[in-house]
DNA sequence: TCCTACGATAGACAGAGTCCAAGTCAAGAA
DNA sequence: TTCTTGACTTGGACTCTGTCTATCGTAGGA
């Protein structure tokens, strides 16, 4: 996570408590939050800390590429630190929880020409959907 | 569309005049509406169709397989009433236009075992994402 | 140590969707 | 045809997620 925040520094990013806050609640392997739950969790060490500064740092790493933002329903956006390698996601139908996965295939190869309708098509997200061991 | 609606009077329902207008705005190809474009087509036909009718048609629509929800973006769900062939979608980074595309081979098929973590996974969604020709 | 521009804060605001109590009406029964 | 009833509709309040703005605070350079 210190990686993290070096490369942050090194962008010319001012390092304060709550952004330090909000990078270390992100750290970790299989870790998709809500900005909510980043909130929750950044209080927890940094009471007073604003959603607003929550959402404001959020924006700030999905658009420097140091996190992905995921839809995976129609309810809040959740944050992915694991953006280094990509990846897709595996979603419980029944709790919510998400995991990463990693499929073999390119989903963008497999769409021909004459189904791209002109468009550049420059990416692919694949969710897959399904009941995890505790909820099936 | 009059197939949906004999559909639908088969299992029981109770045929109104809003059901019936939010049926007809959903009929067609490419169809993908927010429940705020439904609204305002059904109620050019019904002006007093209220939004909570729209939305309790649109999730009842859904829950029978009669129309798919998507979720394109963090923003508002789209309702698909191309819900008898499985399709993907194909999303305009720009404007947001959404096309159904049928890409070959089985994305599901594509998710090793080792990468399902006991999950029972029942369905992969693929979002594809470029620039339309008018936002090229 | 002092300055100042960048960052944080609280709270208002907006969009999407849900919920509820009260009124309405489709369709089967008489 | 008329009656009855429970399913359907309505409007408005409410929740949740996210954005914006004016003001205050402070990291880091001079």
């Amino acid at each position: 996570m210190s990686d993290l925040l070096e490369r942050l520094r090194g962008r010319g990013w001012r390092m304060t408590a709550q952004r330090r806050v909000v990078a270390e609640v992100l750290d970790g392997d299989h870790v998709h939050l809500t900005a909510d739950e980043v909130h929750a969790r950044a209080a927890a060490r940094l009471p007073e800390i604003s959603r607003a500064t929550v959402y404001n740092t959020l924006g700030e790493l999905v658009s420097l590429g140091e996190v992905i933002e995921v839809a995976t329903d129609g309810r809040a956006k959740r944050y992915d630190p694991n953006a280094h390698r990509p990846h897709q996601h595996l979603v419980c139908s029944g709790c919510g929880t998400v995991r990463d996965v990693h499929p073999h295939g390119d989903p963008l190869a497999d769409l021909p020409d004459a189904e791209r309708f002109g468009f550049t098509v420059s990416q692919a997200e694949v969710t897959y959907r399904g009941l995890c061991p505790a909820c099936a």
